[in-house]
DNA sequence: GAACAAACAATGATACGTCATCTACTCGGC
DNA sequence: GCCGAGTAGATGACGTATCATTGTTTGTTC
């Protein structure tokens, strides 16, 4: 078992780190210069933009996002204040609360989403071959399937 | 001008996200339960470790770990308060401060690297090629050096 | 050497993320 | 029907991240 990284495991390591959090930094920028919402907001918004009624439930959206139920409905809870989700009473379940897009809402996603879009591209896949993107996805999903797999 | 991406460019993005998020996560869980410091508080240490006399000016420490400078100013009098690390003045510049390791500080990250190390192999580099780990390298340290080159 | 722009860092306000805990509801067995 | 276990979500407390602003000190120009 050897003790640190190797050079190219340091590469690779920090690499996946820092690029993350830049393009996660300029997004975030750009989004809230833009259009007032933050690259949280925009990834709840856009997953109840293409869910059928427009809304889904908290255990729902937790799934998609991968996000912590607490965050989630804080994160919610602050949506809400702000005109951009209405929470609704789940029929199904008494227990559960439904969140709709607001038309607000609707009107941002609608308007981000082109410009966010060309963000991306101009800050990351611009700069790489379709044969980078490839392994970029293999690597990535590979990986988030091994760890699905730890989980109990 | 497409409008949105394909799915392999789709796979990638979502992959890089959420990979990175899970890792960090994970990380930050044993870091705190094995070591009670975050993976933030580790990537400080380490670089003041790292450092020819153990502590570093804020406006180093903001290059070499890329953060803005007033969330290394409010992590920095945290770390202080907790006793990881100590603020001495400056010789060369008298606007400038210069942490350095505390005896805490640094038994806390020499405990704690061996077993981040391992967690790192075994949470991403176990399940990867060597293949993989180099074309991970490759394509995160283009993407970075196209991103630096936009800036100002 | 005085004036002024730029660089270094601290601070307060606010938004965000996590943990532990709490309430309300559902469901399965009895 | 009732009870206990488990599930859905909310909440308060605390640590963290970002923005805007401020206080110093430095360096440059005249």
């Amino acid at each position: 078992m050897r003790k640190w990284l190797d050079p190219t495991e340091q590469a690779a390591w920090t690499g996946l780190l820092q690029l993350t959090s830049q393009l996660r930094t300029e997004l975030n920028r750009q989004l809230a210069d833009e259009h007032a919402i933050s690259l949280t907001d925009y990834e709840v918004l856009a997953r109840l933009s293409a869910s059928p009624r427009s809304g889904l439930r908290i255990r729902d959206l937790m799934e998609t996002l991968d996000w912590e139920q607490s965050r989630l409905s804080h994160h919610l809870a602050r949506m809400d204040k702000r005109g951009l989700v209405s929470k609704q009473e789940c029929d199904e379940d008494r227990r559960g609360s439904f969140f709709v897009l607001t038309t607000i809402g609707r009107a941002a996603i609608e308007k981000a989403a082109p410009s966010h879009v060309a963000h991306v591209r101009q800050l990351l896949f611009d700069h790489l071959t379709s044969e980078q993107v490839e392994q970029l996805a293999a690597v990535t999903g590979q990986a988030l399937q091994r760890l699905d797999e730890r989980r109990p």
